[in-house]
DNA sequence: TATGAATGAGGATTCATTCAT
DNA sequence: TATGAATGAATCCTCATTCAT
């Protein structure tokens, strides 16, 4: 009937749900994913336990949710190197990507923590939909590895396993840097820069010299 | 009391103990350590529920048991590289290490699985043990890197970082090739080889070229 | 408050009321009365929970309100026999209220259903108010026995016992082949006149040979 | 290791399994069925709720052990009319088969009180079980009627539909004068006698004049 | 009168752990 | 030392009912 009241009404029902994914977020970062039970959840919200299955199915739709805004953080992060003509030096757009990824990270270090040390035992559907952007993330640095190589931007490697070692130098980067000690303030931006020298010109001192 | 006795008791106790440990192994690896309880260990083990409480305190105690299997296999790999004059030249060395390691933890796959899958899950005191493991890998690596680039045998980086990238590298190889695909027949060798290129000689094409 | 308005209102409060029975009627008749919860209905009734609060104290309230239907189709199947010079004969009277009787029924299938099937989870008002139904119609039956023995119509029985066989005869022919199976098209002529047969002739196969 | 020990707690087990099975049976009784919780089941046995998982997968499975108490007594009472050359008249065999059914439900009172009444809410698997037994027995009413009226013992009737009233009849009685007051005592011979009696001669009087 | 978000008691089920034998 | 029945706290989830708008 009354616009007024429905609106009203949906608006309570967002509220309430916006309580529920902010305290998830909060006992989710102080307990951990596996540890927190719905009843901590809703006291945390401070709501009813019927109110959680009114707005959510399970803990893992707790977390799919949470985990959007990871999602949509990413992937404007990894937009490919610029190898126009008058293109910025190889090195500088390659930092600043990496240090874009360490940021998006570091603004969801919540959700970042559970995705990066309990990914296992998430539901089945969210290890799932984890797994699924992995790939993805592995098949984009792998082409993007071989096209590289074609256009002799880069040294002849095994693209597959150069991109896990480089997925894997990032993820304990980010495991290290940005999940594990909040409190420390680490310079992203010099933990960007060493990586990539190092991916680039590697730990042989010839390398450098010869420049 | 006889001594036969007695001996034969202990005997008895350990071999209960040992089929603990190996009946945790097969489901461990079969249903991971989070999925697992302590009745699937012991019927798998085919004891009483009570046997398990006079060998273990608790499910994280049989894995640290476990795990020691994995923590004695590991440290031999680590021996660090031979700097002497007439040492096999590093890049060898490097590969034989990086080798040495995937080995050692593809005979352990079920372990490692866990270790690296399921560790946040695990109880404090077992997090806090592999937390050390991994610190002192750290630390180790740290000071390798940084004794290589006083010795001039490396090329100057930040220690730290490289570290991190080295051991994300590493443990994301050991994750992709050797925990997570067991049926894929891969060729450690090669891959290992592949890392230790890729450390060393990174991926600027001038660096290729200049040797 | 003008009149009309008040009429607009009162015809307003019919009208959901009336939805809500139908509604009800069909998920019952989907569900049972046991399996449907007060969210069905009001899905089923596209109206908001509160509403149903507003008509009925409880589910089976409504449940009551529906059986008014039977409750009024039932008696007047039940017109006793015509003992008048001029009556039919007892066979095709009989044929006729017991025929009238599974009409009756077959054209409230829903309710008939959940009153036979049931019954006994009904709240305890509503069970009271069937009990009553059930004790009435037995009464009924037993005084017409005992009427049509002491007229000479019926042969001597016990009355009570009697009634009851009767009883049970045409509810389970009822639940049998009215409430089972919907699809089925049966005959219920057919049906109430083999129901008769047997209940005047017997079994023993002299009976019929004696006429 | 000592068979006695075992012994002893196979004899303990049996015992917690009766005194649930026990518990149920009083509890069912007084509650019925659907209305009775695992916690009502668990407090009148003086068990922990765990132990009633222990024995019993579910309500279900416990009311079907219940069961099994009527569906060995119930087939006993069954055996078909014997019509040997020098056997009993049809009548008093008749009249002791039904008796034999109405004792063997007198004598689990509870759990025909369940079946009866509540058959349509317990869960699908014991509903199946119930329908199941209450098909064989149509059918064998069926076959029964069929073969008597084949060998000119019974008169001819349509054999399903006579079924299905004695069925009726039967369990009507059953409810009415077994199951629903228990405090009256009543006489089984008798109701068994005139059920009988009626089934066999019929309403109309000239049936029994004939003889 | 109608709405629908919120409530919270209540029920089922699991599982680590104990303890008498 | 080994056994295994019993325990009961903890968890998930549902649903009738209320109440502010």
């Amino acid at each position: 009937m009354s616009d007024a009241r429905a609106e009203r009404a949906a608006a309570q029902r967002t509220e309430t749900r916006a309580g529920l994914l902010a305290a998830a977020l909060r006992v989710f970062a102080r307990k951990g994913y596996h540890a927190t039970s719905i009843s901590d959840l809703v006291a945390e919200a401070s709501v009813a336990r019927g109110t959680f299955y009114l707005h959510f199915e399970s803990k893992n739709q707790v977390f799919l949710a949470l985990l959007d805004s990871l999602a949509t953080a990413f992937p404007t992060s990894l937009r490919g190197a610029d190898t126009g003509p008058d293109a910025a030096p190889l090195h500088a757009q390659l930092v600043d990507i990496v240090e874009r990824l360490l940021r998006a990270t570091a603004a969801n270090r919540a959700v970042a923590a559970i995705l990066f040390r309990e990914a296992f035992v998430l539901d089945a559907d969210v290890q799932a939909r984890v797994r699924q952007f992995e790939d993805a993330l592995h098949a984009w640095l792998t082409r993007s590895l071989t096209n590289g190589q074609r256009l002799g931007w880069l040294a002849p490697h095994t693209p597959d396993i150069v991109a896990t070692a480089l997925f894997g130098m990032v993820r304990n980067a980010i495991d290290r840097y940005v999940v594990s000690e909040p409190e420390r303030d680490v310079d992203l931006h010099a933990i960007a820069d060493a990586l990539v020298g190092f991916a680039l010109r590697g730990l042989d001192p010839r390398t450098t010299e010869a420049r």
